[in-house]
RNA sequence: CGGGGUGUGGCGCAGCCUGGUAGCGCGCAGCGAUCGGGACGCUGAGGUCCACGGUUCGAGUCCGUGCACCCCGACCA
């Protein structure tokens, strides 16, 4: 008994995460000051969130691109609200070759401005529009205060890069690229998220609209977990990106970015994660099936590693991802806890009673205890697995969905709010407040203007802080 | 950047107050036993005690300086 268990999340929600995401193999902590080793399984996950993107982006008629990772830091500085907003998290690289750079390069918090200097060159013509790019990539910011996956100093995520024709072009992508990152969370993270406009205070530096993806944790904070820009012509100005229309004159682009960090790899930890450690939904999890053997000696293991490996092979075949834990001296029990660590959905043992009847016993991770497990012929098992991984999947999305409307609260006034933010949660309700009011709400009670979600209310009502009257509600809560 | 904490085998820690050149648990290796919810036994490998300077016959322990990391806040994907 000298294992030791996680720390209940409902205890120290922080230190869980801490706890699970190192203890299930997702990460390591490295040399160098808030920045994460990513391990196998857990690089594996993120592998995964990555294709489920992909083939969105690609699906949505963008292309993968490559640009460099050093930026000229005049760059920067050619958009004044951008620069505001990145220089006091910049790494800067000022020696190359053991020679002083005649221009510092930074390392890139986000490619903005090195992307709108290859369209600057790329475009000339309405012909040219639009020009959709996407990147993978590592950036950097300088953050003072770092936790694993959700706010490192470099992390790994994707980058679109979009220019338009019109405004209503840009628009229309700003917002179908931020459907798509709904879609990808809801089906394949199985985590609820609230789609919204995010108030000028919390809007990307130098765009017009920003648009998010807000989750709730099973702390009840929230967690942007994707955003989505509309810049407007700001960046076409600055980088002159100009082309000819129809009409032979000479017009600004309008363009886009939208982003998607490995924090959602966190979102899923938390949104899903339980005293036990990670629940990975299928559609996303490196092994959505793992075999445990059971056996008492070695007539007993022969036979049914022989059946194991049987069943691991027929799995793999049918496209599940399986992998068969033949690990010796190590105790069933020890593996069962082992896995559930680590999230895998479901648990198939396969031990000599099974081989006598021909099932095998199936536990699924989303169901605790003895409710979860159930006996399944070892006939067409593939097919049945299949079903009972979308199965967990979809009961996965359902929990997390019950969990966030129970934690939503519509608020009247601003005692309600800090009412809701103190026990946690999200609080909704009208808002006409200024930038002022944000900050002061923030202050007193360290809750955010999280988003204005496009799920409106008709009518109208009076803000809940100033009375004012209100023509849209808004999300306030704590935020990762 | 403010506040707090910690640096001792791979990990978690004790030892420091009351100086006498290292110990526990886990993990790891070998053998045996066990295996339907974290069982066990025996044997073994593994440490310039964060760095530098000082006090001392002698420093993990006392003093000074520095560095690093972690946690809590303000800033952010």
């Amino acid at each position: 008994m000298a294992w030791q268990a996680l720390t209940p999340p409902g205890e120290d929600f922080s230190k869980w995460y801490n706890e699970v995401v190192y203890r299930a193999d997702l990460a390591d902590q490295s040399p160098v000051r808030g920045s994460i080793i990513v391990k196998p399984y857990g690089y594996e996950l993120w592998e995964n969130i990555k294709a489920g993107l992909d083939r969105r982006f690609k699906a949505t008629g963008h292309q993968n691109a490559y640009f460099p990772l050093f930026i000229p830091e005049s760059f920067l500085k050619r958009e004044a609200e951008h620069v505001e907003g990145f220089s006091p998290e910049l790494a800067v690289v000022t020696i190359g070759g053991g020679k002083v750079l005649e221009e510092p390069y930074i390392v890139r918090p986000t490619s903005e401005t090195i992307i709108m200097d290859a369209f600057h060159n790329w475009i000339q013509s309405y012909r040219d529009l639009p020009l959709l790019l996407n990147q993978w990539a590592n950036v950097v910011r300088w953050e003072m205060r770092t936790r694993p996956f959700l706010r490192t100093l470099e992390f790994l995520w994707q980058e679109g890069h979009t220019a338009h024709a019109t405004f209503e072009e840009a628009e229309a992508e700003t917002l179908q690229m931020l459907d798509v990152y709904a879609d990808f969370a809801v089906n394949d993270g199985a985590i609820p998220v609230i789609k919204g406009r995010k108030s000028d205070q919390e809007r990307f530096a130098g765009a017009l609209h920003t648009y998010t993806i807000e989750a709730m944790m099973g702390d009840k904070r929230a967690l942007q977990s994707g955003t989505s820009h509309n810049l407007g012509q700001n960046f076409a100005k600055a980088f002159d990106i100009q082309y000819l229309d129809r009409n032979n004159e000479r017009q600004y682009c309008w363009t886009t970015s939208w982003g998607l960090s490995w924090r959602i790899l966190g979102g899923v930890v938390m949104t899903h994660g339980d005293d036990k450690g990670l629940r990975l939904p299928p559609k996303l999890a490196p092994y959505q099936v793992v075999i445990v053997p059971i056996f008492k000696n070695d007539d007993e293991q022969g036979v049914v590693i022989e059946t194991a490996t049987r069943i691991s092979r027929e799995l793999a075949s049918s496209g599940i991802r399986v992998h068969l834990d033949k690990r010796e001296d190590l105790s069933p029990g020890f593996k069962y806890n082992y896995w559930e660590l680590r999230g895998v959905p479901v648990r198939v043992e396969v031990g000599p009673k099974d081989i006598e009847k021909g099932s095998v016993v199936a536990a699924r991770r989303d169901i605790p205890g003895r409710d979860g497990k159930q006996f399944l012929s070892q006939e067409n098992l593939a097919a049945q697995l299949s079903a009972l991984l979308d199965e967990i999947q979809t009961n996965m999305l359902r929990q997390a969905t019950e969990f966030r409307d129970a934690n939503l609260h519509d608020v009247k006034n601003y005692d309600e709010l800090k009412q809701v933010v103190q026990q946690g949660g999200f609080a909704r309700g009208w808002w006409a407040g200024s930038p002022d009011d944000e900050a002061h709400i923030k202050g007193e009670t360290s809750a955010t203007h999280r988003c204005f979600p496009f799920d409106q209310p008709d009518g109208t009502g009076a803000c809940l802080f100033t009375g004012k009257p209100a023509d849209k509600i808004a999300i306030f809560a704590k935020a990762y």
